[in-house]
DNA sequence: CGCGCTATTGAGAGAGCTCAATGTGCGTGG
DNA sequence: CCACGCACATTGAGCTCTCTCAATAGCGCG
């Protein structure tokens, strides 16, 4: 799949677009790039002059605390466009990293801003996106604030099946996330050491299992209950 | 001040803006209305055909688990459209409730994407807010991730005096918040004991006092010092 | 074949929670 | 004007979830 299309499908999930915001999305030019896993994209105090769309693979947003501990704010799958706020926030306060190796498409905000010059409707559209994104954060501060281990992970599969679901990449059973524990305690404000033990847990519930970079899950409705997962928040077209 | 100064004032904060766009805010149909303190003003599910801006008072917004704990999202105030997303976005994944009396201002979402449509820019300036909301909510996610709770707490103090002196709201020592304890704790993901014994914790280190309805902060360098609070995320144009 | 990264497990420690009692200020009804 | 109820703040004591420290094991790669 092209990027763009990668793009057009995304948007596609959340919003309704009309035909000539699909032309101008196809005509949008997007330069591809292949960066290995673990890698920092554009970092915190950067001022960007374009977007990074992901294409293929899974990238993350993150933040130092002065103590050197990681917050993970977000991971980012295939058609999502991480730092799209950099359209509008000159410096970026946090850093953009691939997690596994990644295909992206960078988008220069003059061309972005062209575009949505032109045409009102998809600025909308993305505009939307930012706000899709920032539904997200307010569920995982929920999660981080209220929510106790088990939950909070529980939570997190879920949602990470169903935004994939979403763009046709998780199959019913599980999906592929080649995530280490160590970042999913970033993820989830917590330690290595309680991640796998509360992974156990999970797995001995036969709800979820993670390993070879795939989250198997064998009971999806025991899981969504098992985590109180209400995806509204996700602002998705269906479902 | 006039509730369309309120909100010019707030956007010139963040954003410079033209004469046309300014011009265009000071002719936004608004409807003025008092708020008691501690009152939904729109709730989780709903799905609303305004915006609601904070003239004079605090707002916040929250979520509730599915165990009915309550995490605060965010804490509004004065020039801030709390639910500026609810106008794309149609249901709201989250409810608005005032905190103290407020007097608000009503904005037809009709209005709104009218005004938007005749002067771009000033629709940029107001994805430009949502996405400063969003940033906040990044920097509240670090806290609650990957702060203890006296660092939490100092960084909330410092947050919200700097964004009240943005707006020209707060004294140099100190400024006026009718918040508490228990709303407190929802905001910081604690319980109200352990608020109270933090709370005192930084009164006996000499950096921030709330009482009556008021924070003062005899120590404003040790209070950032405290909380490592660096106010980039906040994308004031100044400072 | 040895280093480095990730996962796993045990044991002890601690930040923050729960439960519960007490204090304090304020508004209301008698 | 006083008594009472109620919301909020404060403090003690014990508990638990999660953390820290540390050791072991598996695996891929130079």
């Amino acid at each position: 799949m092209s990027s763009n299309d990668r793009l057009i499908r995304k948007l596609q999930a959340d919003t309704v677009l009309g035909d000539y915001e699909i032309e101008t999305l196809a005509r949008l030019p997007i330069r591809p790039a292949d960066l290995a896993g673990r890698q920092d994209i554009v970092k915190e105090g950067d001022r960007p002059s374009k977007c990074c769309l992901v294409v293929e693979g899974v990238a993350i947003r993150y933040k130092l605390t002065a103590h050197g501990d990681r917050q993970i704010l977000a991971v980012h799958l295939p058609g999502d466009v991480p730092d799209l706020q950099s359209l509008l926030l000159r410096t970026l306060d946090h850093t953009l990293a691939t997690l596994s190796p990644c295909r992206v498409g960078f988008i220069d905000h003059a061309d972005l801003l062209d575009a949505i010059t032109r045409a009102p409707m998809l600025g909308r559209a993305l505009w939307r996106e930012t706000l899709i994104d920032a539904a997200i954060f307010r569920e995982w501060m929920t999660g981080l604030g209220r929510r106790d281990a088990p939950e909070r992970l529980a939570h997190f599969f879920c949602e990470i099946g169903t935004r994939l679901q979403a763009v046709g990449l998780a199959a019913d059973n599980g999906y592929p996330l080649h995530i280490t524990q160590q970042e999913l305690a970033d993820a989830m404000g917590l330690t290595t050491v309680h991640i796998n033990r509360t992974l156990r847990e999970l797995r001995e519930a036969g709800l979820v299992t993670l390993s070879d970079g795939r989250v198997s899950i064998p009971d999806w409705s025991g899981l969504r209950a098992r985590a109180s997962f209400d995806p509204t928040y996700l602002h998705l077209r269906s479902r």
